[in-house]
DNA sequence: CGCTGGATTGACTCGGATCAAGTCGAGTGG
DNA sequence: CCACTCGACTTGATCCGAGTCAATCCAGCG
């Protein structure tokens, strides 16, 4: 079967195929997660890196008053934080989405794989910094975007995410998140986040129906949300 | 004179006389900069990583509409990612906003160092990763703080990063931010950041005046903002 | 002294939240 | 096969936090 975290990485740098061994020796040992399970919680000590193979999962916090806020998702391919186990406790939470295939791997392998080969310690590096950049354009949308620009943005931003590892049908991908989720993640409710929807219905820019997204016009909505794809660093350095 | 990256790195790990050695001799030359320089732009080829010695900058990208979204204070001690050289285009700007001292570090360089001394490695780590989980506790303030709260947590996370690296006296810490320019970090307008510095004045928790940050009554600030400072992982590891 | 860039305050508007009813669709069990 | 249920989605009516527009105010400074 595919593995989409290799082929995310093989994305982001040339690998040797000793690489790409070590990479499948990485994943191999992975088990199945039921939606709703959270692979680790806010105050945990931190433990191996989490690899999804495939499903979504996200992450989120929760604030005293009970609201949720979610920071970011993660598709098929995505990983967590690489150094996250120098950190004595969590500050959020990973709750898998759907049915998923979720791979871990303890610090000391990892370290040892990226030091022996540089390949995939630049590819790991990449990631790491997209993800990063994909936080300040989270940050950006709330601060200085209106709910439906937010709402085209994220979706953009899911669809070339989707799209970069061959997750997209034509104009469309499968999208598991229900609306309550994508209002906790947008920092806005579920009943206006289900408005704007309509208006981006009605205009003819995008839909989403039982689970799918559909662009209906791509141009449309990149100019609603004001989208510039550069923060995704689909072009990179050509040099190691 | 006091070299505050140093003092940040050593907040993180322990490190050895030849590592402090080392980061002396990589921020040996460093030059002056004024206020309101671009330290680099969205779009340029990413140089250097750039290190605070002296002074305040911030991350900002600018939208379309021309409207500015600050993404985070950069203070003394502070420096850029790591791995930044590795991507082909900045996604946001760096602007100085005080007189400062900048660093620059060669990508070469900086990887030798790391590689020769694992403490200082571990310790540029740590500071990535707070910064990444500040970005988190960001994109949460924006996403579902109101606005007293989302002020009342910049202002708590600022004051213990400043007095993380000893830039605080007693309550007091100069802070060289205009309420523009906070406006712009906290996604609202000046006017209603005014207004609210003045709710936050007027409730006895905090007040700034001439470029200063009184804390008044830290619990009740701190009450206000829902701050939990976990975020900052001031508690590491014991173990390297 | 007057200029300039921040800070402050007031009056009015509006985007998005809140509260409250439905509606729809996929299971589940009689 | 149909009634029941439960979760997710929709829609309407109303309210309020924050934006907008427009005056000042004030301190530092050439």
């Amino acid at each position: 079967m595919a593995n989409r975290f290799i082929d995310k990485l093989l994305g982001f740098s040339k690998l040797t195929s000793e690489e790409v061994a070590a990479l499948s020796g990485l994943t191999l040992h992975a088990r199945n997660v039921s939606p709703r399970t959270d692979l680790i919680r806010e105050g945990d000590r931190p433990g191996p890196v989490f690899v999804m193979l495939e499903g979504w999962a996200c992450r989120y916090k929760i604030l005293p008053s009970g609201t949720r806020q979610v920071l970011g998702f993660m598709m098929p391919g995505d990983c967590c934080d690489l150094h996250i186990g120098l950190l004595a406790e969590m500050d959020h939470s990973i709750q898998v989405i759907t049915p998923a295939l979720v791979a871990t791997i303890g610090r000391r392998e990892m370290d040892e794989v990226m030091d022996k080969h540089r390949g995939i310690a630049r590819a790991m590096y990449l990631g790491q910094l997209i993800d990063e950049a994909t936080m300040r354009a989270w940050i950006t949308s709330m601060g200085r975007r209106s709910s439906i620009e937010r709402v085209a943005h994220l979706m953009c931003e899911l669809y070339l995410r989707a799209r970069n590892i061959g997750l997209v049908d034509g104009e469309e991908l499968e999208l598991p998140l229900s609306q309550l989720l994508l209002a906790d993640s947008l920092g806005m409710t579920p009943v206006h986040l289900n408005r704007v929807l309509k208006v981006l219905r009605d205009s003819g820019s995008m839909n989403i129906s039982r689970g799918t997204l559909h662009i209906k016009n791509a141009r449309q909505l990149i100019q609603i949300a004001g989208f510039d794809e550069n923060y995704l660093h689909r072009r990179l350095r050509a040099s190691g």
